[in-house]
DNA sequence: TTGAAATCGGACAGACCTGTCTGTATGTTT
DNA sequence: AAACATACAGACAGGTCTGTCCGATTTCAA
């Protein structure tokens, strides 16, 4: 029935991880017991300890999840915004936007997990990692709109979607994200002169 | 003893509260066990619990009394900028800038107690309303400013903050606050022509 | 059909957590 | 001297958490 590609064998791996997606997003990490796990994933907990060694393992997991797809929003939305690179800068904040009305009030993954972790663990590392990914990729970008200093609009940029993400979890105000669009705007046309 | 001011019984109560600012900003509100706010204050837990009668309350103190503190902080910073509301709006990121000499790597109380604390609760509840008093209080500020958009700029200016406070967090670059300083030189200049 | 891999269900150990309770010590007020 | 407020020390109950283990059952390919 397979097709010719890998495709191991989704079924239990994939159900708990949407559902640590789910939970962990909402509840945070250490507000997420496994048995809250087992049991709304409907996997037996041998089943998860087999895939998770550890639940600092799960919760990697779900980080490195979490990434691949918040880049991929980010990137989407970059393309979706044209071929300018200062449009797509500014368009970034599209995937802000969506964010917010695809799950108002539960923030960033990464912000949130390193409020949980400790400072020297694997989930604090995974999010320096991620943030590092994407402001070395909007730097990318700052260069091709041939900013002043790409680095310091990187920053910027970074900074306000940071923000935009930080307030997502304290405020359900769905204007944010425009505010935050037209503050890139500023930056970008004042930076690209 | 005492003098004539009220200044009922400092002691206890206030290791308390040194002690549990101490681990809580570091560990965050889960990861610190009562029993380790006892040890490390050396007070008895029936000491505790006759000034604090849950752990939820200990947490509302703490946060109470970080609100008070960064606020006086940022109205500080406020005042050493001078007296033209613009050059206060900008100045307003030395107080980001003191938090991560003094601290580094902690990241903004309010946002850490958001991430760990249920929507509802009132942790969250108590976060909810520190940020919306700094940003009221930025909003006058740059009405004073004579801003185009008074409430526009002060959302710029408390996101780039956030955003400031948060990424302290993950990464140790002593350079963010005055990247966003510079920032929110650029958005005011603009804002107010 | 058979055999191996995956999964299930749930008991269990050991650690940790919050909050209660009992009793004692100390110093201040009346 | 008696009463009171405050603090101490620490045992304890009841709950939750992670992670282990074991036998029974399902799935699926050969």
């Amino acid at each position: 029935m397979s097709i010719g590609v890998v495709e191991k064998r989704p079924a239990a791996r994939e159900r708990i991880l949407a559902t640590a997606d789910e939970l962990f997003r909402v509840h945070g990490l250490r507000g997420v017991g496994i048995d809250r796990i087992i049991a709304e994933s409907g996997v037996a907990k041998s089943t998860l300890y087999a895939h998770f060694p550890s639940k600092d393992e799960l919760i990697e997991a779900y980080l490195v999840k979490a990434d691949e797809r918040w880049r991929g929003y980010l990137r989407q939305a970059a393309i979706a915004a044209g071929s300018d690179p200062k449009e797509q800068l500014v368009g970034l904040f599209d995937a802000v936007d969506d964010a917010y009305r695809r799950h108002q009030l539960y923030g960033c993954p990464f912000i949130n997990a390193a409020a949980e972790s400790e400072p020297g663990s694997r989930a604090h590392a995974a999010t320096l990692q991620h943030k590092k990914a994407v402001r070395e990729w909007v730097r990318f970008l700052a260069e091709g709109a041939g900013a002043d200093d790409p680095v310091g609009l990187a920053t910027s940029i970074t900074l306000l979607i940071d923000g935009a993400l930080a307030a997502e979890r304290l405020e359900q105000d769905p204007a944010l994200p425009a505010a935050a669009k037209a503050t890139a705007r500023v930056l970008v046309d004042a930076a690209c002169r």
